[in-house]
RNA sequence: GCGCCUUUAACUCAGCUGGAUAGAGUAACUGCCUUCUAAGCAGUAAGCCAAAGGUUCGAAUCCUUUAAGGCGCGCCA
């Protein structure tokens, strides 16, 4: 049950209700009336709801607003509504204040519904699709796909709370130009092994990590082991390689270049993807679907999609190449889909990927989480998407600014191609899964976000995650406490919520009743971090409840039961949106 | 050169479709545990909302220009 959506309609209706009467008694031309809007203020002196259809007012109705507020007023009928009272305050606007009967029912609503309060339906069923991490298979994670990994998968939970059927996938980039990279860094890697420097280095070395260590060397290309320009140098590859020659010694050495690459792929690969899927798992992301680039190779979709965007007629041949004309359907630049060597670019797959989600899977919407370095390629798939006939809008690409990693307050380097990058393996072994899932969602995607590890490391009660596990943990206890003594949470009495009338009290419930509309709105802007500042204000408001007001030593029973019930309530509701933040709620701390 | 993003307190950031005296957390300083978890609460101090114009009853929010920073602009992915 969403209690704001529907006190804020009846703010709608009661003033639409008022109006006419003032028409029918002819107290107001009866002119067309523009929108108004009905809001939260900021501060709660002005009401629970404000609205500024006086202001609005004032000039169709060429009277001031403070008099049409006065007359809208004296037409209300609040009896039967949720509210107590309306005020006239400021320029003129009508402050309406929300009845004891309305907070209590909140509670109840909580009480009753449990795990499905702050569900709503507003997605309708609607097919989502929610693609997120999709990392690159020829190395490990990094930290930017631990922020689209939070990010991604708590999405994905918002939609489905809000009655979206969604769907997690990982796009899986196992052909291409990165592949051949990966095979021929792990082949150099492998003949480096097996040459004679290579042997005496694993002769000498205790184990594979300090080989690894050793032909690494200072940089990764240097050295005994010299390195060209376009390789991966991390020392992941290089341990695929020791470990594919202790499985079959140098019997690939002298084999045809294609022939060792293919071999060592064939090796390395699915240990990666599994890998992908073992460190993602960890940080509990499970997805419903891996999807193969290879599989759209394999089934001729790419072929297919060069041959449809033939048919659209938006493209044509220049200097051997075939390209497609993506200025003339909104995007900055035309492109090329096939090199003049015959080859497809990268983006041919991307737009039978996507094809084949909207069309092909019947996606209702599709949703990407990419980096903001990949703003630029945006409009050109959507362009594809418009010439292949498909409606570009049921794509979204959800873009998130570059992770800042900080270290003793000076910015550390991200190179990529060097394999040193930070990984959300070494992340996650530095900071619990809580602190990272809550600490990469805590500001909107868009946001250019810095990560400060030695913050991240300290686990310090400077992480809010802390704050609000702390808030769950304290009703647990205090529930517990009182069930030592015999007292368990009765069931919901609205005469007993009744007296739950102090300031803190009644800023608690309004945030309890707020989870709903919270989750709409996350979903609606498709921004999840809305609903990890909820549980932070959720947890702030709970912890003045809690020094405000005596639980077990309330001044009657009554009340010692209404505010159990709040405390039910808000344990409840803090539950709610940290199971879907998959973030632990501790019982105690 | 062109495009996208950002600029709010000492630091990290909120501020919903324009609304009433600009918010939180850190850091600093003051108080509050013989009573339900002090990983908490209350308070003090801290701001020319990057700058300048414009739109209107009203602008941190919308428009234009400028400045600073980040990221893109390949027959790489």
């Amino acid at each position: 049950m969403n209690h704001i959506a529907s006190a804020s309609d009846q703010v709608r209706s009661l003033i639409l209700e008022a109006l006419g009467r003032l028409v029918a008694d002819s107290l107001i031309p009866a002119e067309p009336l523009p929108d108004f809007t009905v809001e939260i203020p900021a501060d709660h002196a002005h009401g629970d709801f404000a609205a500024n259809i006086a202001m609005v007012c004032a000039r169709p109705l060429r009277m001031p607003p403070r008099k049409i507020a006065e007359l809208i007023q004296s037409a209300l009928i609040l009896d039967d509504s949720p509210f107590d009272k309306v005020e006239i305050a400021g320029p003129g606007f009508m402050n309406f204040y929300l009845g004891q009967r309305w907070y209590g029912d909140v509670v109840r609503s909580v009480i009753a519904e449990k795990e499905m309060y702050g569900k709503t339906d507003s997605g309708a069923g609607k097919r989502v699709l929610v693609e997120f991490v999709s990392a690159n298979p020829t190395g490990p994670m990094h930290v930017g796909n631990a922020r689209g990994g939070a990010i991604g998968d708590c999405l994905a939970s918002v939609l489905q709370a809000a009655g979206y059927q969604a769907e997690r996938e990982f796009y899986i980039n196992d052909a291409g130009n990165q592949i051949e990279k990966f095979g021929k860094s792990l082949s150099l890697r492998y003949q480096q092994i097996c040459s004679e420097a290579g042997q005496a280095v694993c002769k000498a070395a205790a184990d594979t990590e300090q080989v690894c260590k050793m032909i690494y060397g200072e940089d990764g290309k240097s050295g005994e082991f010299p390195m060209p320009e376009d390789v991966y140098l991390g020392q992941d590859i290089i341990a695929h390689a020791k470990n594919f020659y202790d499985l079959h010694g140098d019997e690939f050495l002298n084999a045809p270049d294609e022939e060792r690459r293919k071999a060592l792929v064939a090796f390395a690969l699915p240990k990666n993807i599994q890998g992908l899927e073992d460190d993602l798992a960890q940080y509990r992301i499970r997805y419903d679907t891996w999807f193969p680039e290879s599989r759209l190779h394999a089934d001729g979709s790419v072929q297919k999609i060069i041959q449809q965007l033939k048919d659209s007629g938006y493209t044509y041949e220049s200097d051997g190449a075939l390209w497609f004309k993506a200025q003339e359907l909104g995007a900055d630049k035309d492109f090329v889909i096939v090199r003049s060597n015959g080859i497809p670019t990268y983006v041919v797959p991307d737009i039978a990927y996507h094809y084949n989600k909207l069309v092909t899977r019947g996606f209702d919407r599709a949703i990407d989480i990419l980096g903001a370095d990949h703003h630029g390629y945006v409009p050109r798939l959507k362009a594809a998407l418009t010439a292949l006939g498909v409606d570009a809008s049921r794509l979204t690409v959800v873009l998130m600014q570059m992770v800042a990693v900080m270290r003793d307050g000076k910015p550390v380097k991200q190179s990529k191609r060097s394999g040193k990058a930070l990984t959300l393996v070494t992340l996650l072994e530095d900071i619990p899964v809580d602190a990272a899932r809550f600490f990469f969602n805590l500001r909107e995607a868009n946001s250019h976000f810095e990560f400060d590890l030695d913050l991240a490391v300290e686990k310090s009660s400077s992480n809010p995650v802390y704050y609000v596990q702390y808030a769950h943990a304290r009703i647990c206890s205090l529930i517990k406490n009182l069930a030592d003594g015999g007292v368990t949470v009765p069931p919901a009495d609205r005469a007993a919520l009744q007296l739950l009338d102090t300031t803190a009290e009644r800023v608690l419930i309004r945030q309890l009743a707020m989870l709903p509309a919270e989750i709409d709105a996350a979903a609606n802007q498709l921004d999840p971090s809305r609903l990890t500042k909820y549980s932070v204000d959720l947890a702030a408001c709970f912890h003045k409840f809690y020094d405000a007001c005596k639980v077990r030593d309330a001044e009657s029973e009554q009340l010692r039961d209404a505010r159990l019930m709040l405390c039910e309530a808000t344990r409840q509701v803090l539950g709610n949106v940290l199971t879907m933040l998959k973030v632990t709620a501790p019982e105690k701390m």
